[in-house]
RNA sequence: GGCCUUGUGGUCAAGCGGUUAAGACGGCGCCCUCUCACGGCGCAAUCCCGGGUUCGAUUCCCGGCAAGGUCACCA
């Protein structure tokens, strides 16, 4: 067979010289022990946590070694392809605080551009030329109903099913048939020759998952499709050697296509990069455990992160102490360090897939939530209202000084102990309506109206607005005890029966008429923020 | 179904032949307390199941079982 004259019909005309390849892309010059990792999605606009929990792996192992992250966009299929993806991409990761060195709509350096795999079309077909001339590619003329109906069979006869043995029809194609088949305009595909025997294994070490055992490949899995395009596991090795990656960090379901990808990298001559393949994150539905879905879960999408207003520097934190678990206890015991101070170790991800816990994150939350000041807290949630709060909420930040004292209050700031009232910040938006106009009686009063009428009375009676905390609630202590009610709690507890009830039951339809609920920060300072003639009126309206 | 991977409380997990089997979240209870939040204390709850190896297995080996991944001209 002459595959020199195979090469040139297949792919006709001039190709770089591959080792112009290897002094174009040259090997980078970065400090020992510096890893070049890579994101390469799809641009189909959807970027999920998956991915987020598989891009903070490889910009940590990056930047704290010293290398380098880069964005290469994996276009090899028109169809997913939508457009404004790859701006969505980097500016949800940006949100996160992930920075690229280089890569698609990065800028910097350029060296290793272009960053589209379709614009990289020529590189590819230069390999695959490569191949064919050297006999370990070649042409596959099989229809897709013809690949389909191979696939049935192996299935009815229990085999594994592929392109592989006895079933690569166009593996053994004679010359004739070949030119038979092109002369007559049949489109085809380009195929590896597969030289490995799926009957043989051997240990592979994967950088998280350990020392995995994988059966030699022996697929001959198509390069470069009918379009000229080539597939991923292609691409992956082209790329990924003329980039200069040295370590593969991506999701689990590539593990078991590793075999196709080692055995590119051997018959292209190139270096193996080294792999690490976590697990992807996973949520309980019904009795069982299942892959976090697009369809099914809108908290699998970075977008419900911030509609609901988490913090990024959460999610952030869930993020790392699901990715390595020694990184909680170092975080509770640095809280103010950087989170790029922790030393991160590809070695401590987990092999198994972790669930999904949003008790977990809204816990994390609430924490990372408390340790902002005031400002960052009014900043943060302004933030969030105006691109998803209601008018109404809005408003909430005209006044500034007003907000702050809220703030201060809710978040427990004079205190010794940070308060944690705010989860999210839509619901700390929410948490704070009735400061403003917003009274929806929450909570019901537990009195009868006559004792209701009573104690508002007798406080609207006794009330002043220049009482300090102390003299406020000597009053409320006086008006429990006016009512049968136990002014101390340690009275009360001691004998219940003595009382209609506990100072704690009077100061409870106080704070019902002011707030709209039975449970609140500091009412005395609630009521100094509102001022004296927004508290007296709500008192008096909570009459019947 | 074949192949690969993984199996420690409800969840995330430490653990590497001898431990009262850490810790965190959640649950429950108590304390603090005018409510809530915070904080403190405590409780319940775990080594998937069989066989081996060993003086001794959660830890090592084998076999089950279960879960997950994957078997495209998608990535």
């Amino acid at each position: 067979m002459d595959y020199e004259h195979l090469a040139e019909r297949l792919l006709p005309g001039d190709y770089p010289d591959l080792a112009s390849f290897e002094t174009r892309y040259p090997s980078r010059d970065l400090p020992k022990g510096a890893q070049v990792t890579r994101l390469a999605p799809s641009p189909t606009g959807f970027i999920h946590l998956g991915n987020l929990f598989v891009a903070i792996a490889n910009e940590r192992i990056a930047h704290q070694s010293g290398g380098k992250l880069y964005l290469r966009i994996e276009d090899t299929d028109l169809k997913r392809k939508v457009d404004g993806a790859v701006e969505a991409v980097i500016a949800s990761l940006d949100y996160f605080n992930i920075r690229f060195d280089e890569g698609a709509e990065i800028g910097g350096d350029d060296t290793y551009a272009p960053w589209y795999q379709r614009q990289r079309a020529e590189i590819y077909r230069a390999y695959v030329k490569d191949l064919i001339r050297r006999g370990r590619a070649y042409p596959c003329f099989c229809t897709e109903e013809e690949l389909s109906a191979l696939r049935d069979e192996q299935t009815a006869n229990k085999e594994i099913t592929g392109y592989y043995g006895k079933y690569a029809r166009c593996r053994n194609l004679s010359e004739e048939e070949i030119y038979q088949n092109l002369d007559a305009g049949k489109p085809f595909v380009i195929r590896l020759r597969s030289m490995g025997d799926s009957s043989r294994k051997f240990t592979f070490h994967d950088e998280i998952k350990g020392d995995v055992t994988v059966t030699e490949n022996d697929q001959d899995v198509v390069i470069l499709k009918s379009d000229g395009i080539p597939t991923y596991h292609f691409a992956h090795a082209v790329d990924d050697h003329l980039m200069r990656t040295t370590l593969v960090i991506r999701g689990e379901e590539w593990l078991a296509s590793l075999p196709i990808h080692l055995e590119l990298f051997d018959v292209l001559g190139f270096a193996r990069p080294k792999y690490g393949h976590n697990c992807s994150l996973m949520k309980m539905d019904g009795e069982s455990k299942r892959k976090l879905s697009k369809r099914k879960d809108p908290e699998l999408s970075l977008s419900f992160y911030r509609q609901e207003g988490y913090h990024p520097f959460a999610v952030k934190v869930y993020m790392l102490t699901l990715l390595n678990s020694d990184f909680e206890e170092w975080h509770m015991k640095y809280p103010e360090k950087p989170l790029e101070e922790f030393k991160f170790r590809i070695e401590k991800m987990s092999r198994s897939g972790a669930l999904f816990d949003l008790d977990k994150l809204n816990d994390i939350s609430k924490t990372e939530l408390s340790r902002l000041s005031a400002e960052e807290m009014f900043a943060f949630l302004k933030d969030w209202s105006f691109s998803f709060g209601s008018e109404q909420e809005q408003a909430y930040f005209a006044d500034e000084e007003y907000l702050l004292k809220v703030l201060n209050l809710c978040m427990g700031t004079s205190g010794k102990k940070r308060r944690k009232d705010f989860v999210t910040a839509k619901q700390a938006v929410a948490e704070i309506g009735y400061f403003f106009g917003d009274r929806v009686q929450k909570d019901a009063y537990r009195v009868d109206d006559g004792t209701r009428n009573a104690i508002l009375d007798a406080f609207l009676a006794k009330y002043d607005y220049a009482d300090d905390a102390q003299a406020w609630f000597a009053k409320v202590k006086e008006i429990a005890a006016n009512l049968g009610y136990a002014a101390e709690m340690r009275d009360y507890k001691a004998n219940p029966e003595a009382y209609k009830g506990s100072v704690s039951d009077v100061a409870e339809v106080l704070r019902i008429a002011v707030t709209g609920r039975a449970n609140s920060p500091d009412l005395w300072t609630i009521m100094q923020i509102l001022g004296e003639d927004r508290a007296r009126e709500r008192l008096s309206e909570a009459r019947v």
